[in-house]
RNA sequence: GCCCUCAUAGCUCAGUGGUAGAGCACUUCCAUGGUAAGGAAGGGGUCAUCGGUUCAAAUCCGAUUGAGGGCUCCA
């Protein structure tokens, strides 16, 4: 998505330019490493990558060799050569290249695509650039391990990454785009900010402190409250489950390997992974009408997955988390209803922290399960309802899960990386499973249909992408601490109070600075902690009954009366109004999701 | 779980065989200063943990734990 919105070139032309640029890599690691084994080197969303087989180990300290050996190739502008070689011959050219055997044997036709630029000649399918000259603005950027074809029982590779443009302002862009994204690094900013840590006597787990905690109870409530206002209702169930309730569920089978058991006086019990089993509960505890559907159910469980200690990763891949969590309880002929009222929650929620997003949905895929009517109604109802919400969505055919279609949503964030948050999936098995039921208005009892349903998925996940999104700086409605004020000399600290006590029977999280130090280091601090509201009071506002107000988005604002600035304040609180700058990059870095697989399977 | 890298004060980091340093933060004192860091003094570290090599280890080697970048996984 990068790609296209350069200003320069296609995205033909970027592939080309990486495409090459991974095999001038290859010839360069062949000059340094002559033994080495060569396996793919595809490009992928911003650069490119080659797996190798290598003698030692390489780091980032080769680079500088690599990237002269690329340079002087580049320099010379070898030209790349397309030739089809029948396979005989090539299997003879690669001989002592087992990953290249190995891929010519996968090759059905009868004459396998050779590239040739310069020292290397590879096997590939193209297209690539004419010569290498085009491939000038490039740089290598880490070293990674990987399995042999993503298998985890086939040799691990060392895999070089490096990005390439076509221009060398689009490099530096990018490059620049990289650093801003590692300056704003959630776990970093956590740690600024005081919002929350992480300790090695709980790995994978996420420990607030007071202003982020303060931060994400200000995100829960949003929740809530929109929650509420849609006729939800809020369950709290135990975290800690017999088996059973997993075997029914069908958990157990699939992802026991994922959660934590433990031995309870004989009996096996798990940490729930999820809300779903035991909201099944909920919804069993009293007998059902058709008049209480849809049935609205949220719950803020906290969840625990045991995931691989290598998967762990700051606040966005964790062992124990909270999802904004419901499960909605309906008839085939609510869904459509139901899912508009989803997408509003969902384009109101992202609209409050400026952020764009992209839809999918997921269709029957062929090992599904239910009766094939139920699907073709329920996807029916999906489009529908996106149509009439008139949001643009690509089809992900046979993509859905066995138990129902979905809908994904992918957040963009302003430097351009996209994030999977808010989820709709519909479940037709679940319901079986648990045996639910309600009665109809005929009196017959009938099978609902479940809704599961997030809009930030993992509320400390979507806390910290938020806080990579705004750079540390919450609107006000979120930030742990709306509004300091900063007494002038210790005279004033009486009167400092008096303002903070205004503010706080308004509502507004605030704090008064009365250290005996100058003011310009209490701004200096205040500013570093990033606190919207400063108000300065010396001797003349004192006399006034006003404030100095300074804000963290404009600066100096002059004089303002008290009730004023906190009028002022209470109506960002209560309409949750964003203001802070965010700025949106044109240029994308590398997010989740697209590691550049599917490219990888398109040209080796 | 697998590959590579890393771990020194609360934080950011110097210190590559000879008994541990800086800046910020913290404590005390001076200064009461009008919009992003006033000055002085002081306290604080079994150099992640365990083991090995050596007369001597923060420094070299091994293991463990944790973190980072990837791979696999992500209901």
């Amino acid at each position: 998505m990068a790609d296209t919105q350069s200003q320069s070139n296609n995205p033909d032309e970027l592939y080309r330019i990486r495409h090459s640029a991974a095999h001038i890599m290859a010839a360069a690691i062949l000059e340094m490493f002559p033994d080495a084994k060569l396996a793919i080197g595809p490009p992928i969303k911003d650069g490119f990558y080659y797996d190798f087989d290598l003698p030692r180990p390489i780091s980032t300290d080769d680079f500088g060799q690599l990237e002269g050996r690329m340079t002087q190739l580049i320099k010379q502008d070898v030209p790349f050569e397309h030739e089809e070689w029948p396979k005989a011959k090539a299997r003879e050219f690669f001989k002592d290249q087992p990953y290249k055997l190995e891929l010519i044997e996968g090759i059905e036709d009868e004459t396998v695509s050779i590239y040739k630029s310069g020292p290397l000649v590879d096997l590939c399918a193209g297209p690539h650039v004419e010569s290498s000259s085009a491939c000038e603005n490039f740089k290598l950027l880490k070293v990674a391990g990987a399995y042999w074809r993503g298998d985890e029982n086939k040799p691990m590779l060392q895999r070089i990454y490096g990005t390439a443009w076509s221009t060398k302002k689009e490099l530096k862009h990018y490059l620049h785009t990289l650093e801003e994204a590692k300056r704003r690094d959630h776990r970093k900013m956590g740690k600024q900010l005081e919002l929350f840590g992480f300790h090695e006597m709980s790995p994978g787990s996420i420990f607030w402190k007071p202003r982020g905690w303060t931060a994400y109870r200000q995100l829960k409530n949003y929740f809530r409250e929109i929650e509420a206002e849609q006729g939800y209702e809020e369950i709290c169930n135990p975290s800690f489950y017999h088996e059973d309730l997993f075997e029914q569920s069908g958990h157990l089978e699939h992802y026991k390997d994922s959660m934590f058991t433990m031995d309870v006086h004989g009996q096996t019990y798990c940490l729930k992974p999820m809300n779903c089993p035991d909201t099944m509960l909920y919804f069993k505890s009293k007998k059902r009408s058709y008049r209480e559907l849809p049935l609205r159910v949220a719950e803020f469980g906290h969840l625990h997955r045991n995931e691989l200690p290598g998967a762990l990763g700051g606040a966005t891949r964790v062992r124990q988390f909270v999802q904004d969590d419901a499960h909605i309880f309906l008839t085939k002929e609510q869904i459509f209803d139901e899912i508009g009222m989803l997408l509003e929650m969902i384009d109101a929620t992202y609209g409050l922290f400026g952020m764009e997003y992209e839809v999918e949905i997921s269709t029957r895929p062929d090992d599904f399960m239910g009766a094939v009517e139920l699907w073709d109604e329920a996807e029916e109802g999906l489009k529908e309802a996106m149509k009439e919400a008139g949001k643009p969505f690509t089809i992900n055919e046979g993509d859905g899960a066995f138990y129902g279609p979905k809908i994904d949503f992918q957040v963009l964030d302003c430097l351009g990386r996209s994030w999977q948050c808010a989820t709709i999936q519909l479940d037709f098995q679940l319901p079986l499973r648990f045996e639910l039921g309600y009665t109809g208005a005929d009196n017959e009892e009938k099978t609902p249909i479940v809704i599961h349903r997030a809009i930030a998925g993992s509320l400390e996940r979507f806390f910290a992408i938020l806080v990579e999104h705004l750079a540390g700086v919450f609107p006000t409605w979120m930030a742990p601490v709306q509004a300091m004020v900063v007494p002038i000399t210790d005279e004033q600290n009486d009167y400092a109070w008096d303002v903070a006590d205004t503010f706080k029977k308004a509502g507004i999280r605030v704090e008064v600075d009365q250290r005996s130090e100058k003011m310009g280091y209490k701004i200096h601090e205040a500013e570093t902690r990033k606190i919207p509201y400063m108000l300065v009071v010396g001797g003349r506002e004192e006399e006034a009954g006003t404030v100095a107000l300074r804000t963290y988005r404009e600066g100096r604002r002059g004089t303002v009366p008290v009730e004023e600035v906190r009028d002022e304040i209470v109506d960002l609180i209560k309409n949750r109004t964003l203001d802070v700058d965010v700025e949106i990059s044109a240029l994308a870095t590398q997010g989740e999701g697209d590691t550049g697989k599917d490219m990888a399977e398109r040209g080796y």
